[in-house]
DNA sequence: TTAAATAAATACTGACCGGTACTATATTTA
DNA sequence: TAAATATAGTACCGGTCAGTATTTATTTAA
């Protein structure tokens, strides 16, 4: 196999840092939202050319989508895991709920959810971006969708509600306290609307 | 009373319509959002050269808190006084859903809430506008609780929550409901998880 | 040593932005 | 009729945008 390709490139080496652009693009889309950033800042921020961030992403949707399969792959996957415990149900909706009203306590991290924010902006963006907001939230949907089918075959979800649409209650209002939470609502209020809000489910 | 100023101004009469660039300006910041038109597209379909807008309203800040009052007066001064009649708490309750979900099937007006969608990029625009956006906004909130207790002096509202949170927990339902009728989602929908989320309030 | 290949960055394009200097026009007052 | 006053609109300002033509630099292969 040539899983190692050893580095036999012609031409003039690349210096091109892919990852920090990507990490710099990351945070700017998720502090100022992504339409309120453009290739020109995200450029000086991570100190790279314009034809070389052109050349990585092809352009400004390209950026945008990789960002996105990027946050994907480092913020949402261990949640959508999360979703997959047979923990009781209660248990893993507290969690949820702690994690949505916690994680930007972190102030390494943005606040809010850059997911979030893109599919509010869903018209604004390019295609090949609007396509992975589209795969990464229909994700979530599965996923819940599946954690409440679990539960109830365990008898632990007694509403009468179907599950594809308990999946899009529960999809509504973890966005919604995420909104709340990048507008800068005191955590301790959006963490009481979200237990109300799902105060029924059980 | 000099209620006719009986037009002894001086100087060339004015023909600038301001109503006219209000109603053209609201109908662009409520279909493509405030910051998806441009004072220069408001001048185009408003049919206004750009100095004449500047005189009118100073600058984008003022049309846009313009814009965001005669919205007020036109379109939330009917549901605020909805608010205040003495109807049984769950039917004005209904009546509200109803509202939300309908409202955007009258194909006169752009889908979803223009306070609202300001409210969202309340970080994006300028100071006059913010400032009217909050004013609204505890418009809303405030009648919302005054609404409440009425209906628990009546005896009507019997869950156990402080009035602000429930106009809290209200607002912010109304609000995350109208954001899904923006991004077009099928009221059928957004009315299920209205009413699901309203279910524990009686 | 030279040609081919690849990537670097400077400096540009045309479009659009919010905002305004300036001048032309229409009216009232003296 | 002339001055004063107020509004109209053309044509511009400096700036930013997304995107690229072009040239220069650095490497491998012949």
């Amino acid at each position: 196999m040539s899983a190692d390709t050893v580095k036999v490139s012609r031409g003039r080496p690349k210096t091109l840092n892919r990852d920090h652009i990507i990490d710099v693009a990351m945070r700017a889309y998720w502090q100022e939202g992504a339409a309120g950033v453009s290739v020109n800042e995200i450029c000086r921020k991570a100190n790279v050319s314009k034809p070389g961030l052109y050349r990585e992403f092809k352009n400004e949707d390209g950026l945008m989508q990789a960002v996105l399969v990027a946050y994907q792959n480092q913020m949402l996957t261990p949640i959508l895991q999360s979703l997959t415990t047979d923990a009781p149900f209660r248990q893993t909706l507290e969690n949820l709920v702690s994690f949505v009203t916690q994680v930007q306590d972190n102030q390494a991290f943005p606040k809010g959810c850059l997911l979030v924010k893109m599919h509010e902006s869903r018209m604004r963006v390019g295609a090949a971006t609007r396509e992975q907001i589209d795969r990464s939230h229909q994700q979530f949907l599965t996923a819940y969708e599946q954690w409440i089918e679990r539960a109830k075959a365990r008898g632990e979800f007694l509403a009468d509600l179907p599950s594809p649409f308990a999946a899009s209650y529960v999809d509504t209002q973890v966005s919604s306290a995420l909104s709340q939470i990048a507008r800068g609502e005191p955590h301790s209020n959006v963490k009481k609307t979200l237990l109300l809000a799902f105060s029924m489910l059980r």
